[in-house]
DNA sequence: GTGAAAGCGCTAACAA
DNA sequence: TTGTTAGCGCTTTCAC
């Protein structure tokens, strides 16, 4: 083997080993049906290729069609090790559909954002999925509004000019609300995480007779956690519906007093103990439908007009029903590798 | 739909918009030093690069030069908290030099990576750092071996073809053996992780007369954790050298008569109470010395031969001074905010 | 079946 | 200073 061929390997190349015409070879290779040749030429081709180690250049191939089958996506980080497993869940949901990930990491900062998408366009990134982060201004999204590479926001921003695939927390907490009702509890505690918009959804879930319904914020960069959770015990309330991190960072210090109700994308074993339900936003919903909308958006030149806002039901599972919702997890052949 | 503006701009359309030559465009833009131009006529070109909002196209700029700037990184996954950290810091430090990071997983399954790596040459990725796993076949390995594309080991395999950065144990261990004997042990375990070829290291670290040194084998995957605690609890060893995750998985279930020392690349506060000592695998300087080379490699035409091994030494930290590596670690600019 | 030619968007060398 | 030309590797069309 003369491995000192520190050359490229070309299509030209091939058409000579195999003493065919350049053109010939990508037709066959890209598998034209207007190139109908004899078992034999294939076989000189195929001989060619192996013995050349010939692989067709994808830059030249997208450069020439215009599309690169390549999907870009923005996150924060990776560090945060629900990232990781979003970020590998989404790289193979893509990969079943014949499409690439490329991914830029932006630590929540602006101007990386900015150059993050401005990149993905100049690569010729097919489309981006944003995991929203601290960009938002309006002004800065609608540059990407009718371009050529369509942008989807994992969550529900009615203020951008963006589509969107995010999840609905209505179902779910509506069903816990009936749920904390129906077992006879009055004051319950709704505490918002990441997402201010939940706050609205509380006005929207239509009426809880003889339920009183607080409200707080918590998350773990801006707020004070342990303020928080005196605030929470001294609340008197009989349930909280919170996000599931707050039980990490709460460490058992929350009242036992206090039923608590995590919204949860991926089960985390330990937090399964001694909850007294779960909102599910489901995780692998999510992924698929990112990923095949972002295709659909893709495929048929961009999302329709208004941007649409699809949304996912998340699904209250009492502590009775935990355990089923686990193992059927766990048997989700996309997730269940994540539920560990 | 007014998909109007959906279409690519290119250096025609501001060379158009401008009234200047097309070439003229992208010698300004990209610097080249030979295109003295006027003030004026800079400014028109800025401008009418702002009005279309024009972006170079990369493809193009990467098929003319035959470089892009981007390394490529195949790793296993993503979901294992560790992987998403030094993905994350790899991606980071790439970006310092100038070079973008393409990733791909494996899910540890051989034909993946065989693909992975194939992809990578066929996006004229300029050079790739393999974290290995699944294919120990040498033969596909020398396809690479003076190929365009370097490709660059995360672990010591001597007998593959390719250069590698790596951590060597010995210096650490070497340190902990004489600590052990120096507090008067006389019985101490040695346990590999995934690389095999720590059992080479032993017989290379010189002699400690008085210590006598068991091996062991242990990882979460092939190893059947319970018997290995077993085993380690009847060995009526003193101390007990054994990869970090171990004692997470081992969950305070080993004899307290075993002094541990952990191998570790990050702290995990959990991790550091009630050990003896660890030995450091310096994380900082292995992502800082993998990009270095890989890039050191692609801008001079790849390694030397035969392919160099470039070591990175451990380090051993008695428990009295844990908190002060702990402490100065958290400091690092590149890697303080993965400590926690 | 083959070969020539054009074009994707960009850059470098050379003329005007 | 500016315009022309050629070429990166590939695909497609169209006449042979």
């Amino acid at each position: 083997m003369d491995k000192s061929c520190n050359k490229r390997i070309t299509a030209k190349d091939v058409a000579l080993e195999a003493g065919v015409s350049r053109p010939l070879v990508s037709m066959y290779l890209s598998g034209n049906p207007k190139a109908w040749l004899s078992e034999e030429t294939k076989a000189r081709i195929d001989q060619a290729v192996k013995k050349l180690n010939y692989r067709p250049n994808l830059l030249a191939q997208s450069l020439k069609s215009g599309k690169t089958k390549t999907i870009g996506m923005v996150m924060g980080g990776l560090a945060h090790p629900f990232s990781g497993i979003f970020g590998e869940a989404m790289m193979e949901e893509a990969e079943k559909h014949g499409y690439r990930m490329f991914l830029a990491l932006t630590r929540f900062e602006p101007a990386r954002e900015h150059e993050a998408l401005t990149n993905m366009a100049r690569h010729q990134i097919d489309g981006v999925i944003y995991t929203l982060s601290a960009n938002r201004d309006p002004e800065f999204f609608r540059q990407f509004e009718n371009g050529p590479m369509p942008v989807l926001l994992t969550e529900n921003h009615p203020e951008l000019p963006l589509p969107c695939v995010a999840f609905d927390l209505a179902p779910g907490v509506r069903a816990a609300l009936e749920a904390i009702r129906a077992a006879g509890m009055s004051k319950v505690l709704y505490i918002t995480g990441w997402m201010d918009q939940d706050a609205h959804l509380i006005k929207d879930l239509g009426e809880f007779p003889g339920l009183a319904i607080d409200t707080m914020h918590w998350n773990p960069t801006d707020t004070d956690t342990a303020a928080t959770i005196q605030r929470i015990n001294a609340s008197n309330a009989q349930a909280m519906i919170c996000p599931h991190e707050l039980l990490r960072h709460a460490q058992g210090n929350i009242s036992a007093d206090i039923r608590s109700i995590p919204v949860i994308q991926l089960p985390i074993p330990a937090l399964c103990d001694g909850i007294w339900g779960v909102i599910e936003c489901p995780f692998g919903a999510n992924v698929r439908v990112l990923v095949k909308t972002l295709i659909s958006f893709i495929e048929n030149g961009g999302p329709a007009t208004p941007a649409p806002q699809i949304m996912i039901d998340s699904k209250f599972y009492p502590q009775s029903d935990i355990a089923a919702w686990y193992d059927a997890l766990c048997r989700d052949p996309d997730c269940g590798r994540y539920c560990h």
